[in-house]
DNA sequence: CTAGGGTTAG
């Protein structure tokens, strides 16, 4: 059974099953993936057009671009991305035929606006052909690839209704407030609602709900606007239900206005609505954002007054603030009477502390810790280990650093490229190992891992004085690959 | 249609 990845029905019922290891907030997990794999396909695809040694197949299909693309996505179910349309033709002459039905499809068929990007790569790609008149043509043909042109008539389309005497009603206040969610115009969508208002329509609960809880995936409201919007909705008489509170602190939160969301979980109480622990999570977590760590104390305890009890997601936000000023001992405390209270810590909770540890240099204790999670059964994952060996490299344990940079290669984990960087420069530092940092140096090249420019530097500084690096070691270091 | 919505990392 094909299924559409981010189909809510899809996974609904799977989400209990699956907690792990894959977030079940993120269910476009599957659409990335679905993606990756549309692209390869396509990848290869194009790639084996371009061959002409291909028995079967001599001079291939150019017409067939599109359909290849069309078809690769096609067989994850999910519908192609502007990103698959930047890759389509690799080879100018050769493809060119094909363009001509991807311009099309693009204009009319894709549900997405062609992003400018994909235009002017199309401009270049005639213009390297030597097909300039067509390069020319593309680019005054730009704005009709603009979906929003049809939306723009919709103010003529309302400017000549009314001369006709036509009376914009309140059904047709929805339909072009819709239209503008569907382009992320939250700001015109607003102002849409006010001149319903000020047409005498009643206030549109619906709406309202659908302007905050889209707040999160648009640009065009800035927080304090959204602050002012609010308010204003609340003015005219909307009560706001739990999701738009929910919805409101999201927003306030990932915009870093962690006090002005907690002003709203205070309204949501004395609207008489009990905030669960997911708002009280988010607010707290914006409060720590804030570096309000006394008011941090006062949420939780407030919280924990009420009765609500904290899961996982909120103690690693409680640890996370503690952390951030430094009590350590604190937070492990706490995880300590979690265990007591049977919430079971995760990844994040140890990595959390292992970071805070790091900082503060304490390598011996964020080992141990390290210990500590395997003999938990809590994983370590990517984070765990690049937390880990920044630290090392941190404090100039380099021996450590190396030993644990082995372990990671071995789980195919890699560290930033910056710690490399360091990793090799504090081996150059010291004379003798400079074996060491070469040949270090070449694996990561291996990995495709690119050298920054202090490092080449120190690389070269320092081969001088041995003679079993000549110039052609370095030649094979910057070879294929 | 009774879940959804939330945490760390440079």
């Amino acid at each position: 059974m094909v299924r559409h990845p981010l189909s809510k029905r899809g996974n609904k019922y799977l989400r209990k099953f699956m907690k792990w290891p894959h977030s079940p907030y993120k269910t476009s997990w599957h659409h990335n993936f679905g993606e990756e794999q549309a692209m390869k396909n396509l990848k290869q695809a194009t790639l084996e057009m371009g061959s002409s040694q291909h028995p079967q197949r001599p001079n291939l299909p150019y017409p067939f671009l599109l359909s290849t693309l069309l078809d690769s996505f096609k067989a994850y179910s999910i519908d192609p991305t502007p990103k698959a349309y930047t890759l389509t033709p690799q080879n100018p002459n050769q493809h060119l035929p094909g363009i001509a039905p991807v311009l099309d499809h693009l204009k009319h068929l894709e549900k997405f606006e062609t992003p400018e990007s994909i235009l002017v790569y199309l401009i270049r790609f005639y213009g390297l052909a030597d097909r300039v008149q067509d390069a020319v043509d593309l680019f005054f043909r730009i704005p009709r690839f603009r979906k929003r042109e049809c939306l723009e008539m919709v103010p003529r389309i309302l400017l000549k209704s009314q001369h006709m005497n036509i009376h914009v009603e309140e059904s047709t206040f929805r339909v072009l407030i819709r239209a503008l969610f569907r382009i992320k115009k939250v700001g015109y969508a607003v102002k849409m609602l006010n001149c319903m208002i000020e047409d005498g329509c009643g206030l549109d609960e619906k709406i309202c709900s659908l302007i905050i809880s889209a707040l999160c995936e648009q640009k065009d409201l800035t927080s304090v606007e959204a602050l002012v919007v609010w308010r204003d909705m609340r003015k005219l008489g909307f009560c706001p239900g739990v999701m738009d509170y929910t919805n409101m602190i999201r927003f306030l939160v990932k915009e870093g206005r962690g006090m002005d969301s907690f002003h709203i979980l205070n309204q949501q109480k004395q609207d008489g609505i009990n905030p669960d622990i997911v708002s009280y999570t988010m607010v707290l977590s914006g409060i720590v954002a804030e570096g309000e760590y006394v008011m941090l104390g006062e949420l939780f305890d407030e919280m924990l007054v009420i009765g609500l009890i904290p899961d996982v997601y909120t103690y690693n936000v409680y640890i996370n603030g503690l952390c951030k000023q430094n009590k350590v001992d604190k937070a492990l405390q706490i995880v300590a009477s979690m265990e007591e209270l049977e919430c079971k810590s995760n990844v994040v909770t140890y990595n959390t502390i292992l970071g805070a540890l790091c900082v503060a240099g304490d390598l011996v204790k964020a080992r141990g810790l390290m210990k500590e999670m395997g003999w938990k059964g809590v994983g370590h994952n990517l984070h765990t280990y690049r937390i880990v060996l920044d630290g090392l490299v941190g404090i100039g344990e380099i021996g450590e650093a190396c030993l644990l940079l082995e372990e990671m290669l071995e789980k195919c984990l890699f560290p930033r490229s910056s710690t490399f960087d360091d990793i090799i420069l504090h081996l150059c530092a010291k004379r003798t190992c400079f074996t060491e940092a070469m040949e270090l140096t070449k694996k990561m090249v291996a990995k495709s891992f690119v050298p920054g420019s202090s490092t080449w530097e120190a690389l070269l500084f320092n081969s001088g004085c041995k003679v079993g690096y000549s110039e052609t070691t370095f030649s094979r270091l910057l070879g294929p690959n």
